[in-house]
DNA sequence: AAACATAAAATTGTCGACAACATGGTTTTA
DNA sequence: TAAAACCATGTTGTCGACAATTTTATGTTT
């Protein structure tokens, strides 16, 4: 089949030059770096899915210098694979490459908040309580949906993660491994933790963080982590992920359906 | 300054195309991330020099497209730094960063212990034990020199990786981190590791993955590294890194001085 | 002489075109 | 008919040139 179904795709999201228009970096590479992980993490780029550099390049306007720059960038991330002479897939997502990635997580996690514990100033300190507080909050609303508990979440974590005072750990952490979890979150519609023991795995979490108990710290966030990851799995075996249907990609073309990040709810 | 230094340049290392040279892997990137990474660790790119990407193609005669992606790969092995319309530098090692990495593969490695315990095989244990084997003949011999232990040393570490079977983990430690540990390892010439103790560490290290105790392995990789570490620390409020003359690198120009590995020797 | 504005040079960012390779289909041959 | 060789097409790899930006040099003013 021709390839002429750029007329299918999100009307040429141009991240081009001077134009002005949503981009906020200064290099190409560097937006075609945020575009690209969000395509891929909403769906936009399916999963599995071949990587047309001419296709991208034509719908982002941009040469496939600066893309190529970004496709080594997201290589490295693992969102995407590539090999020589024959092009770039967007990752599949195996159920133990969710495995490997927690197993990371907890170890690297782990010693950022036993860091934290160490390094923690009493500032930040002070607004993680804040943040315990009106996370405390949410739990007991009625009104609130999964995605408040989950950015609050997600910000409990970065918060400790960036109290470690480790550069590179942080970074690790941050431009590395979030962008596969949000990769699973999105992909993954159903988890069903408990916001409420969340909660209070945080709470004690942040206590042996303020008094200064390292062990404890790296303990509990490793409990912490390796129970979502065991509940991730679970979910999981249901789902299904491999057989999931709107998660699977025909291996072949790519030309995506578009938007369709808003799929899968939860029969 | 001018610079048509390139003739105080190594000839022309050229990785180029067809010409059938020592040249190994299928593509200019590849092949260039190893010469440079090389470049780096001996000290033929000075730490925090400026890297000129015209200087750099014509050395290795390519264009700059395939030198670029290998800079930003490079960059996210954390050897240079890039900062747009400015450009490349090699990394400044300074203490604290040494510190940081060793946090990193702390937990990592630790990580790493713990899941060969779990994941091991026996003819991969066994390999083991016979590598041990010929490390305890090298440490009984006078006439060993510190290279031969640490390259058994690397040896031993990099087994234990590949037995977490957790492909990630081990494309972390071995890709990334280990280029900063060569790093380490060329600039700060004097390490006054004690093999034989290095060797009783791996054996109770090994016994431990062996009776498939994960917690117990976790915890003497730890400890072992966490030595390592602060005995590296130790070497360098000595040596001083960052006063360290060779290691300084001007912030003005590049045109390295060449073959510069075998220098600062313990006065 | 110091500070600012301006111009020139050098370096990085981006592009379009060509070369090398892989893939799928067709023809040839056993 | 099946397998192998071959060819056509599309895709990735690489290059050289131009545009945009930073850095250095120059000159002017106070």
């Amino acid at each position: 089949m021709t390839l002429h179904s750029s007329t299918e795709l999100t009307s040429t999201t141009s991240v081009a030059k001077n134009t002005e228009n949503h981009s906020t970096s200064r290099t190409l590479p560097e937006d075609l770096l945020i575009h690209l992980q969000q395509a891929i993490i909403s769906g936009e780029l399916p999963l599995g899915s071949k990587i047309s550099e001419a296709e991208l390049a034509k719908r982002y306007q941009v040469s496939r210098g600066p893309l190529r720059e970004a496709l080594v960038k997201l290589e490295t991330l693992g969102l995407i694979t590539r090999s020589a002479n024959v092009g770039a897939r967007v990752i599949q997502l195996k159920q133990e490459d969710v495995i490997y990635h927690f197993q990371i997580r907890e170890a690297l996690e782990g010693m950022a908040a036993r860091l934290a514990a160490e390094n923690i100033e009493s500032q930040e300190l002070q607004a993680l309580y804040d943040l315990l507080d009106v996370h405390e909050q949410t739990v007991n609303d009625p009104e609130a949906n999964q995605s408040m508990h989950q950015s609050g979440n997600f910000d409990f974590h970065l918060r400790i993660i960036k109290a470690s005072k480790n550069p590179q750990l942080i970074s690790m952490l941050t431009d590395k491994l979030y962008a596969m979890i949000r990769l699973f979150r999105h992909q993954i519609s159903t988890h069903r933790t408990d916001p409420k023991q969340a909660l209070q795995e945080h709470k004690m979490l942040l206590d042996a963080i303020a008094n200064r108990e390292g062990d404890l710290a790296e303990l509990l966030m490793r409990r912490h982590i390796s129970r979502a990851a065991s509940l991730l799995v679970m979910t999981l075996k249901d789902t299904s992920v491999n057989s999931h249907p709107s998660l699977q990609a025909d291996r072949q073309d790519s030309h995506q359906s578009i938007h369709s990040s808003n799929k899968h709810k939860k029969g």
